[in-house]
DNA sequence: CAGCATCCCACGGGATACTG
DNA sequence: CAGTATCCCGTGGGATGCTG
């Protein structure tokens, strides 16, 4: 105990939280993901499925997460156009944040409606 | 299969994302939660530990979470004013979301760093 | 269908200075 | 020590309208 250690107290024993949140910013974005993590969808199912997300704030997120290595893009050349998006390896490496994230807001959804009705 | 399901795709079985991330809101947000798992900790120790927040948003954060409960404040009438912040119940209830998110950032810091040796 | 363009606003956050 | 008060800016996001 030669260090000045004021307190026994774990300081956060390093949190890289921005390297992982760095792929969650805005409001959407793990709304994405998580529409994402059961296949390949197209931009307008995802927008649909979503829900109320407007179409250019969609198309931003989505171009950042695919230049940021986390979601692909693939286009078939059909007479109407089709994208379809999915995970890729590394977007998948996000999915326990994103999962946990659910898991916890179904908790709390659950709560909150308990507690409405006592 | 009577039904217009075009795709067995799993659409994302109800994601109340926005139940959870109502809590984390803001770019400090987990980071604060974070550096509060480990105990109650003072205003300055929060603000050095989570390194260039400041003191502004560091309230103001606070003051929110305490506000929804996720943070409680007590106050020791000490001559130099000091105040201590620690998780409430509800707070804790996000650790695992947290603890989550700090997980994958530290898998993708090893990763990137791998990435950059070779 | 899958976007892009434009306008416009709200909010988060930084910097700085001041207080009980 | 633990804030509060301003000022200022960048960005996220909504709404609407147009295109290949």
């Amino acid at each position: 105990m030669a260090l000045t250690v004021r307190k026994n107290k774990s300081p956060a024993p390093q949190c890289p939280i921005g390297e992982c949140m760095a792929f969650l910013r805005g409001a959407w974005t793990p709304a994405i993901i998580w529409n994402l993590s059961g296949g390949a969808r197209r931009f307008g199912e995802l927008r649909s499925d979503i829900g109320k997300i407007s179409a250019k704030v969609l198309t931003h997120r989505l171009r950042e997460l695919e230049d940021m290595g986390v979601v692909r893009r693939d286009v078939k050349p059909t007479s109407p156009p089709s994208v379809e998006y999915s995970l890729s390896d590394l977007g998948k490496e996000l999915m326990p944040a994103i999962a946990a994230i659910v898991s916890v807001g179904h908790r709390l959804k659950k709560r909150s409606a308990r507690r409405l009705a006592a």
